[in-house]
RNA sequence: GUCCCCUUCGUCUAGAGGCCUAGGACAUUACCCUUUCACGGUAGUAACACGGGUUCGAAUCCCGUAGGGGACGCCA
């Protein structure tokens, strides 16, 4: 059987973390499996989707690499939602209501009040053809509810089990807004139907939807329904903000104002909540291979930025040069080459940290001079000719029987007056790098 | 209020009645390596939410309590 799995995020508003997941595991399953990842923008509300937040949500897929084999939007499809809706009038399971939102409050607030489940009287269901007559004359047009079966809804679901939820505790879904605008829970899955969805990946914030939305399913066709996987939502490392609302975790501002690298989030998400250890991986690909829905736990996880930030480091420690030349002739860095990454990665948590490193061996750098005697002195035993790796061990071994001085005291303010920091890449590496007419200006404490 | 999911080291988790004096990973501490930092290596600290029950035996099964997350919209 085709795999065929889809999000459906609406352009209401950025992706993050908690939307990001749900992509992810859609995405790392069709990827395991040989099947089509699907991109649909659920856009019937158009008064607040916009073309802005369509463009960002296929902007930041693409830039965590995923990408869409298909693509939809619901505001092409709209003459098939009515069509939907005629058949579902003509057999019955969709019902006229023409209770006002106030007139709904009330009566979710009486219910509240006296310890019961707010749970739709279904009282549209005691209107006459007459009642509906004189309503519809004073003007009220009205919505459309599904009349659910008060059954158990039974599934399988890849992650919880199995599910029975009972349909009594739920409202009879609408359809169908009063000013005809089909709304998710219909759309979704005349989509799904159409789509030839065969698994749907999504929060746990979905299971009553997943409850309605398969007898929606039945009453319109006979094809079983896709299999379900539920996941646990995730939240933040202070326990208190909820997936739904981690708005500063705006994928578009881990990308621009954190700087973090795209596998790095995908690495986490992949690994979070999971019995696999949260480890970097360079392609989504070996993320894929790993991916099983048996490891993915049923309680909470606790998403942390500082697990994000520590493992976006792990990543570049090990990225090769192929994967960043770009970005780094991008950044300036012409000359930059893998001898140059390959030093400077280990010392970096975010890319534009390899500036300082790039600085470090181009200039400019102005040298921090405590004893400029000393300086000289080493600057006098200074080997000349071709320089490799093994010339600062050389160098500073003349240096050591010159001068006397060993250990931190030896190296140190070489360290210092090369490099200006007293951390960073080992010396034997950077100095070949710095190049023997800077190495010689910054030991007479010129800036070079 | 009703319904759904959940509760093991700081964090993510392994654990399906005896293999558990509870294992791993990340973080942390110490040491080694590196005459710096990082990387790497070795070792260590650290947990079964609480209370009852079932059983020869419970992290594991049952009940209750507490706590966390979610749902209950003419949102998605």
């Amino acid at each position: 059987m085709t795999v065929n799995v889809r999000i459906a995020p609406s352009p209401t508003g950025l992706l993050h973390i908690g939307n990001i997941r749900a992509a992810l595991f859609n995405f790392l399953f069709a990827r395991k499996n040989g099947g089509k990842f699907m991109l649909r923008l659920d856009d019937t509300d158009g008064t607040r989707s916009t073309p802005e937040f369509a463009a960002a949500i296929e902007r930041d897929l693409t830039w965590l690499g995923l990408t869409w084999d298909s693509f939809g939007r619901q505001s092409d499809r709209v003459a098939r939602y009515a069509e939907v809706l005629e058949t579902l009038k003509v057999s019955g399971r969709v019902y006229a209501c023409y209770e006002t939102q106030a007139e709904l409050d009330l009566k979710r607030k009486t219910q509240l009040g006296r310890g019961l489940p707010p749970v739709y009287d279904r009282a549209a269901l005691k209107l006459t053809d007459a009642d509906r007559a004189s309503l519809e004359a004073k003007g009220r047009k009205p919505h459309w509810r599904f009349k659910l079966n008060h059954a158990d809804v039974v599934w399988d679901d890849l992650i919880q089990g199995h599910k029975a939820y009972p349909a009594s505790a739920i409202s009879d879904p609408v359809l169908v807004r009063e000013d005809g605008v089909p709304l998710y829970t219909f759309c979704s899955v005349v989509d799904d139907i159409d789509d030839k969805t065969t698994h749907i990946i999504r929060g746990e914030d979905h299971v009553t939807n997943t409850a309605v939305q398969i007898q929606i399913w039945q009453a319109i066709t006979d094809a079983p329904p896709p299999v379900f996987a539920h996941m646990p939502l995730i939240v933040s490392a202070n326990g208190i903000e909820m997936s739904k609302r981690l708005g500063t975790l705006s994928i578009a501002s881990m990308r621009d104002e954190m700087e973090v690298e795209p596998m790095a989030i995908n690495s986490l998400l992949a690994k979070l909540g999971t019995s696999e250890a949260i480890a970097p991986r360079l392609t989504l690909d070996e993320l894929a291979a790993e991916f099983d829905f048996g490891k993915i736990s049923h309680s909470t996880p606790k998403f942390d930025l500082e697990e994000l930030k520590s493992l976006n480091a792990k990543i570049l420690h090990i990225t090769p040069f192929e994967a960043v030349r770009d970005r780094l002739a991008a950044m300036g860095m012409d000359g930059a080459d893998k001898a140059f990454w390959n030093v400077a990665r280990a010392n970096i948590a975010v890319l534009s940290d390899v500036r300082e490193w790039w600085q470090v061996v181009r200039g400019p750098v102005t040298p921090v001079v405590a004893d400029s005697t000393f300086l000289a002195e080493a600057a006098s035993a200074l080997p000349s000719g071709a320089w490799n790796g093994d010339t600062w061990q050389e160098w500073t071994g003349k240096v050591k029987e010159k001068t006397g001085r060993k250990g931190k005291d030896l190296f140190m303010p070489l360290r210092l007056a090369l490099t200006a920091h007293e951390h960073g890449p080992e010396m034997k590496f950077l100095l070949p790098m710095i190049g023997e007419k800077r190495t010689r200006d910054l030991l007479a404490g010129k800036a070079a």
